[in-house]
DNA sequence: GTGTTTACTTTTTTT
DNA sequence: AAGTAAACAC
């Protein structure tokens, strides 16, 4: 490995990478390089003969902690096997892993999402006798994840919730199940009750790295104070913190300042992505934000670049059209390729209107919301089952496919289970042990048979597993035949053999998937607990950048991503700054705003923001036309153009098409799409 | 015990 | 609009 330290990186970049020893504060605006700084710093210290087992470098998402690696890799020019880059999460899962049997759980433990964690709290409530049609255990279940993060609190009528949160918590036990916030709470509590334990990580790691400092939680900013020692570097940048409603605390950079004194603060305000005019409007609108540190990002090229346009529609219809109709253009005037532009959103349910326009269109895209391939009912069935092998007391996983595909297990025979389990304070899988011991009556019997046999079939796809006599894939493809699952979906769709055929493929997926994970040289474990750890963490798809592909993506999932052209859609008070986050209480503008600031950055040469009146929600019409957003005028006016006049710069065929756009736009309902 | 109909809410952002 | 959960019929 020959790198150039000082040729490849501008001076406070280098100051960044070279400071390897003592605490390091890296405040790092957008598109100033944050990322090549970290990347650097793991070369560097490479270079210097620091083994790879003595880094550990945590980031927020797995979409960034992938790229990390990879371009670690690609940087070093050598396998990185023993270097840890991962994300908060997986770092508390794999400390979890190793040492959970001191707080009373075993190796072999679930972890839930909140899908589970849901369910698993509204199982408690019904125990408890909570009156089911009244109870929200979506809403429940997600202040008890910020109770168990460390924010949020029970208060006023939540009070009434306290027992159950100590329920949910013990069953989880019985379960034998974590869940996402327990990936963080847990090592702490393991670290304070076991010091040898929390000595023997610690001394495992001699440099930490810490990337989206600002984005970490107190408890996650105390897990890293766990870990490491005196040399610790953490990057982040406050104007770019959006997840605070996560507990996400950008006070943590204040608190590093305090709990280290020494440390040396680099600040990274050159920017080498975007135009000047971009800059400009980026730095005027933050500089509204009073909590801040105060930086201001410019340009080392001094181009000002094409101003930005802001355009309005009459609804998100119309401005979907728009959108696609200007990545035309210029796709066409300057010879861009698709994956030039980004549409940014701020929520998931802005992208279905705009995915209707680019699938009509042809253009082709990807896209990070909506819910993950590993979400699909057939995918979460085949994955239960396999939580079940590997974890015979995960309820949530066994009840969801007891009776998947039907074995005769009805409600009666469910609750009869459960009922028994939770007498004993047991999980059904021991529940149905019991039953099968001492059966009182025929039902009992039959019932415990059909038990006893689902987790025959279970145990039988472990012990393949575990004994290495079929790989992981093989053994998923005959578990999928032995358990009959196949012909279940023929059963469940006999009208439609099509839904059947695109289910078994999607399983066909999963399969392949993971027999490409397993084969992956960078895999060091390819068991089944590892597998289910990586999938638990896998909420969302990270779409492999594609090539030759429109990004249709959430602001949130956008950070640190950079294209040409970015667009804006929904403008709008309301959407953004999100209504949520302006009503009473625990509203905060100025994370809005933040948001709205990394969208603007992450345009390097155009920007086109829009905004229209009306907008579809679920079903009808939204109920009164929106305004235009507050941060617009936020933006200096002399950077701001509004659209092209119609016919400038088009095509005749465009004309001729933005002709019926509007037809439709005005009378509605022209061709076969039906009106709300 | 299972299949069908009806009532109803929903996610702001993600590990 | 869509998808789920509960209610209802077989």
């Amino acid at each position: 490995m020959r790198i150039d330290f000082a040729a490849e990186l501008d001076p406070e970049q280098y100051r960044a990478v070279t400071t390897t020893e003592g605490p390091v504060l890296i405040v790092a605006g957008a598109g100033s390089g944050k990322t090549r700084v970290i990347i650097y710093r793991i070369a560097k210290l490479l270079s210097m003969g620091v083994p790879q087992e003595a880094i550990l470098a945590l980031t927020f998402t797995n979409k960034a902690a992938k790229e990390m690696a990879e371009r670690a890799r690609t940087l070093v020019r050598k396998p990185l096997r023993d270097l840890t880059i991962s994300t908060f999460h997986s770092f508390g899962a794999s400390i979890l892993r190793k040492d959970i049997g001191h707080l009373g759980w075993k190796e072999n433990f679930s972890i839930y999402d909140e899908s589970d964690r849901a369910r698993a709290v509204k199982e408690c409530a019904r125990e408890m006798g909570f009156s089911m049609d009244t109870f929200d255990s979506w809403k429940i279940s997600s202040l008890f994840s910020a109770l168990r993060a460390g924010h949020g609190e029970l208060a006023g009528d939540d009070m009434q919730y306290r027992h159950l949160y100590d329920e949910y918590r013990k069953s989880l036990n019985v379960y034998n199940a974590v869940d996402f916030d327990d990936l963080i709470a847990m090592p702490l509590e393991l670290f304070a009750a076991h010091p040898d334990v929390a000595a023997r990580w610690k001394s495992r790691y001699r440099y930490v790295l810490i990337d989206e400092f600002q984005d970490t939680s107190r408890q996650q900013y105390d897990l890293m104070m766990a870990i490491c020692g005196n040399d610790v570097c953490a990057v982040g940048d406050d104007d770019q913190s959006i997840y605070s409603w996560r507990g996400a605390d950008f006070g943590n950079l204040l608190r590093f300042e305090r709990d280290f004194p020494g440390l040396a603060e680099i600040r990274l305000e050159r920017n080498y992505r975007s135009t000047g005019s971009i800059l400009e409007a980026a730095n005027a609108v933050i500089s509204h934000n009073a909590k801040r540190k105060k930086k201001a990002l410019w340009s080392p090229s001094g181009s000002v670049g094409t101003p930005l346009v802001i355009s309005e529609h009459p609804d998100d219809s119309a401005e979907a059209e728009a959108v696609v109709a200007e990545m035309k253009k210029l796709r066409f005037s300057e010879h861009l390729p698709w994956d030039a532009f980004g549409i940014l959103v701020r929520t998931n349910a802005q992208a279905r209107v705009i995915e209707e326009a680019l699938m009509e269109t042809a253009v082709p895209y990807r896209t990070a919301g909506g819910p993950s391939f590993y979400q699909r009912k057939e995918v979460r069935d085949m994955l239960a089952y396999m939580r079940v092998a590997a974890n015979p007391d995960d309820d949530m996983a066994v009840l969801r496919v007891l009776n998947v595909p039907r074995r005769g297990i009805g409600k009666a025979g469910m609750e009869r289970l459960v009922g028994l389990a939770r007498s004993r304070n047991v999980s059904v899988h021991i529940a149905g042990e019991m039953l099968e011991r001492a059966p009182d009556g025929r039902i009992a019997e039959k019932l415990a048979a059909e038990v006893s046999s689902f987790f025959a079939l279970t145990v039988r796809f472990r012990e393949r597993v575990q004994s290495r006599a079929a790989p992981l894939s093989a053994a998923l493809r005959d578990l999928v035949r032995d358990a009959g699952y196949w012909r279940y979906l023929l059963e469940e769709h006999r009208d439609d053999d099509k839904a059947a055929a695109w289910k078994y493929r999607n399983i066909e997926l999963l399969a392949a998937s993971i027999e490409r994970w397993e084969k992956d040289p960078d895999t060091l474990d390819a068991g089944l607990f590892a597998y289910l750890a990586r999938v638990a963490l896998v909420t969302r798809d990270d779409p492999d950048d594609e090539e030759g592909k429109v990004s249709l993506l959430t602001i949130h999932a956008a950070k640190g991503l950079e294209f040409d052209t970015v667009f804006l859609p929904g403008c709008e008070e309301g959407i953004m700054p999100h209504a949520k986050s302006v009503e009473e209480g625990g509203g905060d503008i100025e994370e809005e705003r933040r948001l709205f600031y990394v969208a603007i950055t992450r345009a390097r040469k155009r920007l086109f923001l829009s905004r229209c009146a009306a907008r579809r929600v679920r079903g009808g019409t939204q109920a009164t036309p929106s305004l235009p957003s507050s941060f617009l005028a936020e933006i200096p006016a002399g950077l701001l153009r509004g659209p092209e006049s119609d016919t400038q710069g088009k095509s005749e065929s465009e004309i001729a098409k933005d002709f019926f756009g509007k037809m439709r736009t005005m009378f509605g309902g022209a061709g076969p799409e039906k009106e709300a």
